[in-house]
RNA sequence: GGUUCCGUAGUGUAGUGGUUAUCACGUCUGCCUGUCACGCAGAAGAUCGCGGGUUCAAGUCCCGUCGGAACCGCCA
């Protein structure tokens, strides 16, 4: 790579000893100054590092600034051996400067320290990102984030994919997220969309003969933000045609196991991942994306209280969380466990703890029967120290769910998660429909572009509720990675779909007209997922929120105070888009 | 839309209803020839988010409002 121009000739970080006594040229920003009265420091960084530089004239730094783009010429020299800096690459050597420019001159006041940027609030660092960025840390992230792309691509590119580009400006689609909308000038009334995925186009890029695609393709939803969730983001979205879901499972667990273990040292489950069905991923853990770092599980004892005189869970819905040699802990420790299960809105927790006789003590201990105490022990595996809790409601779903963040809260009250580990599984056969009591019919859980399990046979027979769809996702340490399914390819079957769902074969035509259409020329069976590639930074990096692995994030209200947006169109542009603010 | 938490110099913070609002970093001035998050001496810098209330007295308590964050709803 060329370098040398009359800017620099030499990165900062890659100044050596071999550079003794050379003359060089070194651009970046000033990091750092320490004036000693006749002699200063100045230390310059640019991506590569930082060195140090020195000189005995005070007059040439005089206004210099920190922050502020330079570029210099200087001497190399070796530093004595009482001032090595050993905390430094170049801390051996440093720069005798004979000629200083300033490029960019920075104010004096820094809204914030760029070394201790990561202190500074949220707000502050997204307004001024691109000083934010500077710090090295923040830096990395979004090195790493290249890195990553890179490999993605590379990878896709081995196995057989072709990345092709799909558009940013296109229909609006009546399922799913918020769309972001876009008026249009030609075509008063109408809008464009921004895309939530590239869903439809890959299906038919299937369609069209493209064996394997893929692409890193920008989704746009507008829904209120989380944590790892944002207006905007990228996915791996790729598609086979010709392909089963366990030839995607094999593609998805290449991707993801090569992936992390190409970019971290933490050890990783072994391929094949294991496979939870929904079904079995609510009752065991009572999410649909497990962290299965958590040694917890669930019991469903619902059976044992059919009959119990504790009214409470007498023909509801009883889970059981147990956990060994806790039989010990304090009053206030399990007091702690109650508030939190009042936190998360349960009337409070009940537990037994089982005594050095195998008897039992607790509150609901006099409820049972001497029966109903030895199927627990049998059911649940209770052995002496051992603490049952209890998480009953009338709704099973609800019961699954509060179950599954009382088995968070203790996997991490109690430390048994290990954070140097990446522990990935697939969770399978996700519900096609559920019944939406607001408006008193069901609706899909999910995609509805997705193949029923068993096809038309099990749409004619199967209750609804029943009906799953071979949808799947990839989960890492209780966050959901990737999301996919075997797609549904024929069109009889998609009419059925619909029309389960309450749509008449006009609105298919009409609301999903590029599909409708060209599944009636020849479209393969095909399946595919797609990663999220900030979900993947996020985890390598332990970020706590995605913004820390994108360069310029929207904040979580889904502002940019640094850009300014969203912002005022003048009257005219409004005109040009026929569109009235009230 | 809902719940919870947080708003104090440029930044991060301390602050039991009671004198001139604490400390650190940064900034400015001066001193200092080997520091490396240099050091020393000094200075400037605050509408305690905003509005109202309680009180002899409010940064502190109450109500409202605005802003920020996490979660629920929503969303793959």
């Amino acid at each position: 790579m060329k370098l040398e121009n009359k800017y620099r000739n030499k990165y900062c970080g890659k100044v050596t000893k071999e550079d003794i006594g050379k003359e060089i040229r070194i651009a970046g920003w000033v990091e750092n100054i320490r004036d000693h009265g006749g002699v200063i420091f100045v230390d310059v960084r640019d991506e590569s590092g930082t060195i140090q530089t020195v000189s005995n004239d005070e007059e040439m730094f005089k206004s210099l600034t920190r922050e502020s783009a330079i570029t210099m010429l200087g001497t190399v020299r070796l530093r004595d051996e009482e001032t090595i800096n050993v905390k430094l690459a170049t801390g051996e050597i440093e720069v005798l400067v004979t000629k200083l420019e300033v490029l960019g001159k920075a104010k004096n006041e820094l809204p914030f320290e760029v070394m201790t940027s990561h202190e500074v609030s949220e707000e502050v660092r997204l307004k001024y990102r691109y000083l934010d960025l500077r710090n090295k840390k923040v830096h990395d992230n979004i090195v790493l984030r290249s890195k990553v792309l890179s490999f993605l691509r590379n990878k896709m590119e081995t196995l057989g994919f072709t990345e092709v580009q799909t558009p940013i400006i296109t229909a609006s689609s009546p399922e799913g997220a918020r769309d972001f909308v876009i008026p249009s000038r030609k075509f008063q009334g109408k809008f464009y969309a921004l895309p939530q995925a590239p869903q439809i186009f890959k299906q038919l890029l299937m369609t069209s003969g493209f064996d394997r695609y893929y692409q890193i393709a920008p989704c746009f939803r507008d829904e209120d933000t989380r944590a790892d969730r944002t207006l905007e983001f990228y996915q791996l979205d790729f598609e086979m045609s010709f392909a089963t879901e366990e030839d995607v499972f094999e593609i998805g667990e290449e991707i993801f196991y090569d992936t992390f273990s190409n970019f971290s040292d933490k050890e990783i489950s072994p391929r094949p991942f294991t496979r939870i069905s929904y079904k079995d991923s609510m009752l065991k853990y009572g999410t649909d994306k497990p962290d299965l770092r958590n040694p917890l599980t669930i019991i469903d004892i619902s059976e044992i209280f059919e009959t119990s005189e504790f009214k409470p869970f007498r023909g509801v819905t009883v889970r059981g969380i147990k956990v060994d040699n806790i039989a010990d802990k304090s009053n206030s420790w399990f007091n702690e466990v109650v508030d939190y299960a009042k936190d998360i809105g349960m009337p409070g927790i009940g537990y037994i703890t089982v005594m050095d006789d195998m008897t039992f003590k607790g509150p609901i201990d006099k409820f049972l029967t001497s029966d109903d105490k030895e199927n627990l022990i049998k059911q649940a595996d209770l052995k002496v120290g051992s603490v049952l809790f209890f998480i009953a409601d009338k709704q099973e779903e609800k019961c699954a769910k509060q179950a599954g963040l009382i088995r968070d809260y203790l996997g991490e009250k109690l430390e048994l998660i290990d954070k140097n580990k990446y522990v990935f599984c697939i969770i399978t056969d996700f519900p096609m429909y559920e019944f939406d009591s607001d408006e008193d019919k069901y609706i899909f859980t999910h995609n509805p572009f997705n193949m029923p399990k068993g096809g038309m046979e099990a749409l004619n027979n199967e209750r609804l509720e029943n009906i799953t769809a071979i949808q799947y996702d990839f989960v890492c340490n209780g966050n959901e990675m990737a999301s996919g399914a075997v797609r549904n390819h024929d069109i009889e079957i998609m009419k059925k779909v619909f029309e389960l769902a309450g749509y008449s074969e006009e609105d298919v035509k009409e609301k999903f007209k590029s599909l409708y259409t060209a599944f009636q020329y020849g479209a393969p069976p095909h399946a595919g997922m797609a990663p999220g590639i900030d979900r993947i930074i996020m985890l390598l990096k332990d970020e706590p929120n995605l913004r820390e692995v994108q360069a310029f994030p929207i904040s979580p209200s889904g502002e940019d105070k640094m850009m300014g947006c969203p912002s005022n169109l003048t009257e005219q542009q409004l005109r040009e888009v026929h569109i009235k603010i009230r």
